[in-house]
DNA sequence: CTAGGTGCAAAAGGTTTGCGGTTAA
DNA sequence: TTAACCGCAAACCTTTTGCACCTAG
């Protein structure tokens, strides 16, 4: 994993906010740390939560402004793989989710080599492909074994 | 596209209902065909716009009940691809969805051949999988590049 | 200086649930 | 006969919006 300095985050979360038209704001630096904090897939409630531990003020509706600039800015991503909330990723890597439908957890799972290749018909434009699976986390398959 | 008679479809519908321990009923029969009707990707909301035309007492409640035994009896799919709302495909072939950023209409796409294949961790159970592609679609290609 | 962002509270969807009455098996 | 299902209405949860104040550029 590379390390940035703070100074160099801070600069590129600048331009990248800047080059969207958007502005940078401690509430999009924080949010943005809090996301890069853990290599899961928080919801925005848990994005709340943990953003508010370093700054008690944050509002919910900032938190997702924050999400969709820091999102349009290609800083992180929208997983759309959990029927009941949106969840967020700061792995801009390529790769696919698993959605747990036992428990609810979201897993990073690598393309190894082979991404999905699919011809369009003419006349429709990709901007971005999700490939979700959806099952058992080893977690819950253990639990079921056990019954 | 294959036709069967109504009587022939009632008992498949009654087959796949049973073998997952679910009933029979008038509505499920009418929430089916009204799925049936369009090669679509309707949300609830339109599911339950239409079931009204030929069943005018029929809930919302009761709507999402049948589309929940009918995705459990494999006869359905729920396709999780709009972050608006879950949308319902009766097209249980092989092939995924690509969703207009722009209008937020779903079409369906086919896999040439290629089905995306994606090696999963030891102890992960797949169910199933979802390819989700987001861009725009001809309509709203064509009305960009009228500006 | 001012367009854009923040915080708060209220509203707006989509989906689920509780309950009394109904029905498939 | 009875567990499952229906219809209705209320509740729930995620996300959006309106507005007064604030701040980055």
């Amino acid at each position: 994993m590379v390390k940035n300095s703070g100074k160099s985050t801070e600069n590129s979360l600048n331009e990248r906010l800047a080059a969207r038209g958007f502005r940078f704001t401690t509430q999009r630096e924080h949010v943005y740390h809090v996301l890069m904090g853990h290599r899961d897939h928080p919801t925005a409630e848990q994005v709340f939560m943990r953003a508010k531990k370093g700054m008690p003020e944050i509002s919910m509706a900032t938190v997702y402004n924050c999400l969709g600039a820091l999102t349009e800015s290609g800083l992180v991503r929208e997983v759309n793989v959990d029927p009941t909330a949106m969840r967020y990723c700061p792995n801009m890597e390529d790769h696919c989710h698993f959605y747990c439908d036992e428990c609810g957890e979201v897993y990073d799972i690598d393309f190894d080599g082979s991404q999905p290749g699919v011809e369009l018909p003419k006349g429709f434009q990709a901007s971005a492909f999700e490939l979700a699976i959806h099952g058992a986390c080893p977690k819950c398959v253990k639990k079921q074994d056990l019954r």
